[in-house]
DNA sequence: CAGGCCCTTGACATCGATGTCGAAAGTGGT
DNA sequence: ACCACTTTCGACATCGATGTCAAGGGCCTG
């Protein structure tokens, strides 16, 4: 054959068995390393096998397989363009490919409708297993459309309506930790920069800043709270007019990186990246390069990912247990933006 | 059936075959929507499919299926994680998504192996089409692995030994240009600091900075040239010995984000942000939130991942013209960083 | 030398679906 | 009432592979 002409139909068991003069099982046997084929078959097969470029097709193999298991997995994650689902889904990656299984990606982008579509299109193929951040509110509909043996991991955000192991951080801590530091910087005026409230985390998340002006004593203000910003640049606007109170904040929390990232461009944009201090939930590359470097809640996707997977592996290796969710903890990374003291504008 | 218990086994086509009281045959006319089935049919099987939760098998389907395709892309890149790469998946995604066709994704992470192990796992769960950021140096082996059915396009990095669609980027004029961009700013003791010299685009934005010294008759100095960073890390101490020159570099031209990214580090550890320019091929995000700002060759992942996706569909939907290769333009976005005079250390 | 056991091997059914094709029923014209 | 034609529908083979099972051969034992 020219190498550099490809074949155009793919060689099946059928064909390898013609060559080697023996039965389609016999091949099969050798192909998946079966014992009890005589030496001298297996190798005439191996030869028929090099000299046709076989290469099994594993959906007609798991079609036919007792398993059924198709050594694929899908995974439904926020945005993969997003740093922290990139990381994420190489952290998943990773493990997968120890285990001789491939991943089927999505984004969801926030979109309920989106999330049910990819849903479906992945059981249709038969993925072993799913591992989704939910951009539902509800994710009871799992239970008909993913058969009792296809485990599901939830990660970034616990389940509703279903049952379903889940990693996740503790977002309400976190949130609280952040606005505490800020809060013993002596801040008063503390404004909270959110994503949709719809997301359960950032529900989370806006319950830890207030639980920590509670503690303090501090009065919560409204005026101080945008939700819903669900890109860097409606942050950016956002802050722009939180800046025109006749009372403004001396200091950010921001629920999200790009969040974070909208309001430190803003920031920037003013001149008064020295002067008004944030706090960011969410690392993001480079965090520690900007001037000042910016303090944040860092999750650690890394963790995050290798924990669903493992989960994942061991619900397909036939663990049992009751659901359990895994809660990777955050980390406070002070690096200079959230230690500012409060300056009056 | 209780919402919260999941289905043990999913039902099939013969399930709902009978359960409507008719043939398989009339199910799937149905459910693939053919004409030719009396309306009263066509309500009793669509009750059935409601009653049982029934969901076709796409992976079967497709083995009996004339053309044999299972609407699924696989996807092999640098590093899923790095922003480039996560962009370019996600725009692939999105015209993925308008086709209705999923993506396998994975990291090669320059492995020349693993790109031809994943390469085989791909094609053996038949994967319609390939789109490969190869790291092996050459891809001849694709003419066995791949039939000829299945179109391959390649994306940041052109094929070699095989026959198929590219979109790249003109790595040899970008670098010339951030190179040329130094020495227009008057620069004459400019370093390199590379990849590995086996990826292509690495020997071809070394030879676009050779290339740029040669033009303005600024003699070519070995020894302020680095080939091999894989990483940030080594790119940061392999810096350090650049700056302990008698006759150290004045600017540098990084070539490749992650490099950039551990040269700026290096420098605002030591100081030196101000002092020594600084111009790196591909944008990252926040490079126009340092300080100074980072002068970038850009390239446009987002154009790539569209443009060849456009390529793929357009084989799948049978374009029969030669192979072709786009080239993305690149753009010398200019924020601070490449425009610091020379400074005598 | 018969009987029993192990080792190889292939024929056949099957996984969940679709392509082919012919049978049955309905329609209209004469 | 008969024929040609269309519409509707299902029996069956098939896609590429694996599970089941029994047949055939060699070898050992009694």
């Amino acid at each position: 054959m020219n190498p550099l002409q490809r074949a155009a139909r793919r060689p099946t068991l059928k064909d390898v068995a013609a060559l080697a003069g023996v039965s389609m099982k016999t091949v099969s046997r050798v192909v998946n390393g079966e014992a009890g084929v005589a030496p001298a078959k297996v190798s005439a097969v191996e030869q028929a096998v090099r000299q046709l470029d076989y290469r099994p097709n594993v959906t007609a193999s798991s079609l036919r397989r007792l398993d059924g298991r198709t050594a694929a997995v899908a995974v439904l994650l926020e945005d993969l363009a997003n740093p922290f689902s990139a990381e994420l889904h190489r952290a998943l990656e990773d493990v997968a490919h120890e285990h001789g299984v491939l991943l089927f990606a999505g984004s969801l982008d926030e979109s309920p409708e989106r999330e049910k579509r990819l849903v479906r299109a992945f059981t249709a193929r038969r993925a072993d297993a799913l591992i989704l951040a939910p951009a539902s509110s509800d994710q009871s509909y799992l239970a008909y459309e993913v058969p009792e043996s296809t485990p599901v991991v939830f990660v970034d955000r616990a389940p509703t309506g279903f049952d379903a192991d889940a990693v996740v951080v503790d977002n309400m801590e976190g949130a609280r930790r952040a606005v505490t530091h800020l809060l013993e910087h002596g801040h008063r005026r503390i404004a909270f920069l959110g994503d949709l409230p719809s997301i359960t985390t950032a529900q989370h998340r806006f319950a830890g800043y207030q639980e920590a002006l509670r503690a303090h004593g501090v009065p919560f203000d409204p005026d101080l709270v945008v939700h819903g910003l669900a890109d860097a640049d409606r942050a950016a606007r956002s802050l722009e007019e939180l800046l025109r109170l006749t009372d403004p904040p001396t200091a950010l929390f921001t629920a999200q990186n790009d969040i974070t990232v909208g309001a430190l461009r803003h920031l920037q944009a003013r001149g008064l990246e020295h002067t008004i201090a944030i706090v960011g939930f969410d690392d993001f590359p480079l965090a520690d390069l900007l001037r000042p470097a910016v303090t944040v809640i860092a999750q650690d996707p890394t963790a995050i990912g290798r924990a669903a997977a493992e989960r994942l592996f061991a619900r397909l290796a036939g663990d049992s247990e009751p659901c359990r969710t895994v809660v990777i903890p955050t980390r406070l990374i002070v690096r200079g933006s959230g230690e500012l003291p409060p300056f009056r504008l």
